[in-house]
DNA sequence: CTGAAAGCGCTTACAG
DNA sequence: CTGAAAGCGCTTACAG
């Protein structure tokens, strides 16, 4: 050992560089493998590492290369079915590049007040934006400072570049209708959408139109209701349909979550699923086959989803060019909703 | 505007004193309010910084002032009913403290490999970690650098001096029991236990057999079954236990996991519930009251406990001293899977 | 109440 | 292949 050095701190790069008798800018090329190197040299410096026990200090790293090696997060809440797998999916990929993921959640009230948004260019080296955590202002703003970024099932602000993933809603929405209607002969589909604003929403409600059309079966506009993708607002429709006397043969939920608001309203009428009505959903949450009976629904891929995102999230941080859109497909999930003989599976 | 700056680029520091017409360390002291400033002073400063969009710069910030402002999180995986809720009680609780939250998932493979772990003293002013997501020795590195860090379900390695957060489990399984013995009259009751190393399983049995004691039953050990806190383990071993045709009144399944494979196991057998043998839980999961019948269980405050986390780690980190164990309550929550007469709500 | 200056731990041209 | 040195954007004694 050169020399006996006893700080009782962490070591720095100078510890390691004096320790292994070489400068600081050799040993910053051996940790991050930039320029040549000897291997004697290099051997030295990895003796160093070890013995000192030396991690690189992740903010002076930050500030003298001017990157964060961090990734940012923006959800409007840690809640809902669709966060924990596409926080799964992220992480992975996150972690493949060797980055971190930094998380925010906006409160409802957060509109701008640009210079206190705890997630920016500052922390890191990019973006990812769930739905509508984040208001086109505040989009916009970001992406003039250049920041990459990517949105996860939203389109971006009309004239702005940013790739958005999401997945084949109008097609699931298509497939699943066109199986009710051909292969369970119902004709009087309900619809439930969601928010006004929401995405997945309005494609699944062009797939279902699509698939009706397609069929020659007019839409009755009485039977769109605006179940907002809550399940207890969709309760409250469903019921006020039954006590209107409509008549319908099946609900396409426009999501699980209203599809359960379904369930209950029907249940609480002593109308059988799926002999006198079927209800299908879509997302395919956990808790779907475990409804009795297990809710027919599209299954979509969220955790790939956040994966992907992150790959072009990359690909733009790197300098490359990520795809605009990209529609990951949805998969058709028959359960006994709708009324085929299947057995359960609790 | 005493200069026309045009940096195409963020503002620094010195951007807004040259601005403001001051020196950095005022810009400084205004922006963290540390310090005395002339009333006239800081106005100018704060126009300068209006004027500049200026944000500090993260990474230098954590440089000069040798804090990182960032919490990290270590949990196992990404998944499971715990993650959510316990996730969205930090989020709000590390928000309120104005901190970061860096979060990594440690693969099941990670066995210390010191210098290269991702969450430490460099990126990090201190650490929550999750159950078994770290093992012994990992924490012990940790514990010995310094880093403040809080515990979540799990004591730590003996000797050392970590702030645990957990909810009463013994006292939880206890009620539970209780009430299946003196309002249900059941006798024979199993257990269907977690891994080995689970402390919420250890105490959850403490108080299975403590109930059973105070009641003069004597513990079957054929009825404690190795369930793992798995689906499909759990529902192994009630096959097996069906098989074995053992007499029992009701399945005290350790999590609400474990319940789902007892379902499954007494529904593929024709043996209802509650009918003829009950079934209860732990933890009280979301599709708990979905299942039907709904199950009953015990109720535990998993987001409060990530609130409970961050203070006292927050404590920690302001040098002062946080409580060595906190026990959060838990409540029995009585569902029809036990034989009551209760209204299903599904 | 304010400023000059050292220093936080790195990276990165630049020179050799 | 290697080193000296400037610089990243801040904070924080220290002086006044």
């Amino acid at each position: 050992m050169p020399e006996n050095i006893t700080t009782n701190h962490r070591a720095t790069i100078d510890d390691v560089a004096r320790y292994a008798g070489v400068s600081i800018a050799t040993v910053s090329r051996v940790v991050n493998t930039t320029g040549q190197v000897a291997q004697s040299t290099r051997e030295r410096v990895f003796d160093a590492i070890a013995a000192l026990n030396y991690t690189p200090h992740a903010a002076a790293k930050g500030l003298a290369s001017r990157r964060t090696n961090t990734l940012g997060l923006i959800v409007s809440e840690i809640s809902g079915a669709f966060f924990q797998p596409m926080l799964k999916g992220i992480e992975a990929g996150v972690r493949a590049y060797g980055y971190d993921l930094l998380i925010h959640s906006t409160p409802r009230d957060h509109q701008g007040h640009a210079s206190r948004y705890p997630l920016g260019e500052y922390n890191t080296d990019g973006l990812l934006i769930f739905t509508n955590s984040l208001n086109e202002a505040e989009i916009t703003r970001l992406y003039q400072t250049g920041l990459p970024m990517v949105l996860l099932y939203r389109a971006p602000p009309p004239g702005l570049e940013i790739p958005t993933i999401t997945f084949e809603n109008k097609s699931g929405a298509r497939k699943l209708v066109d199986y009710l209607i051909e292969q369970r002969g119902k004709r009087r589909i309900a619809f439930l959408r969601g928010p006004q604003e929401n995405e997945d929403s309005y494609w699944r409600e062009l797939g279902y139109r699509d698939s009706m059309a397609a069929h020659g079966i007019t839409v009755d506009e009485s039977l769109i209701g605006d179940g907002e993708f809550d399940e207890y607002i969709a309760r409250r429709i469903v019921n006020e349909w039954i006590k209107q006397n409509l008549t319908l043969d099946a609900i396409f939920a426009g999501d699980d979550e209203s599809a359960l608001g379904a369930y209950a309203a029907l249940n609480e009428n002593q109308i059988r699923i799926p002999q006198d009505i079927a209800v299908v959903g879509f997302d395919d949450i956990p808790i779907a086959r475990y409804l009795s009976p297990p809710l027919t629904t599209v299954h979509v891929p969220i955790e790939m989803t956040g994966c992907v995102a992150v790959d072009q999230l990359m690909r733009l941080i790197r300098g490359g060019n990520a795809d605009l859109l990209t529609l990951l497909p949805t998969e058709l999930v028959i359960r006994r909703s709708c009324g085929n003989k299947e057995s359960a599976t609790p």
